[in-house]
DNA sequence: CTTGACCTTCCAGTGACTGGAGGCCCCAGA
DNA sequence: TCTGGGGCCTCCAGTCACTGGAAGGTCAAG
């Protein structure tokens, strides 16, 4: 199977597959033209690849779990450890937006868009943060 | 006021501060001893530029907003758009990793996480993305 | 006069690709 | 046999927003 053919398959554009090479994620064959001849066992780590990466795994973590799934003498342990901490970093991720989210929000819903310059947009972020409530 | 006071008093890392001035977001003026000297309204928009980035704003709305900031002939709808349009991409990422979280959480939660090989975790990554229920 | 903290510039690296230049390979059609 | 077009190759540079580090100048205290 040619590079295109394999983007095909796995949705990966021939650029990251090459890229995934460089990094010794896969290591496929070359035909006598110097193409690269991938194999099923290629096509099949490079899927694993693309839906641990759209799970947000790390590249790092990903060559972790690629040895792991190919590790018959594994414990689901390391797994799930791994899939632990990066769950743990989506969350943090996700309340650190949803703190953005809130204040943007907040400031967008206060702010009147029209053809004025009084913007309590940009009046929050030339203050220094104090508290949102009025001073005592 | 020299960069280490700044850094102080605005909480953003001397590096990043220079980085700003090389970027032209500020232009502190230079002593004799070739420091770079940071006047009030210096210091004043590097607090404006940390709040921004602190709200997930790129470097180049930054850049924008600061000017519209210094702008008094603005029209609140400019910031209002920016910010919303902001906000629109804080949504889809926070929908992105709240969907990631799900399929991830999920999978955590059937994997035994013992000494045995067995892990559903790794058993989804190296299927195809079937939809999740069996087949009819 | 030395020490140590602070400042300077410049270069390189991060993560995970992505774009583009320049060039080879291969097949279909005239 | 030639030509065109598409696919493939490598290598280099750019993305974003910094961050680390080296090599060296400046300044205040002891």
């Amino acid at each position: 199977m040619n590079i295109g053919d394999v983007a095909q398959h796995t949705g990966l554009p021939p650029k990251t597959i090459r890229y995934y090479e460089d990094i010794g994620l896969i290591t496929p064959m070359r035909s006598e033209n110097g193409y690269r001849a991938f194999r099923d066992s290629d096509v099949h780590k490079l899927a694993f690849l693309g839906r641990a990466r759209a799970l947000g795994f790390s590249i790092e973590d990903c060559r972790k779990l690629l040895a792991l799934y190919e590790d018959d003498r594994r414990e689901s342990a390391q797994v799930k450890q791994l899939a632990e901490e990066h769950l743990a970093r989506i969350d943090e991720k996700i309340a650190q937006l949803q703190s953005m989210r809130a204040t943007l929000a907040h400031l967008v819903q206060a702010c009147a868009g029209d053809r004025r310059p009084d913007c309590p947009i940009l009046e929050d972020l030339g203050q220094p943060p104090e508290p949102q409530r009025p001073p005592g």
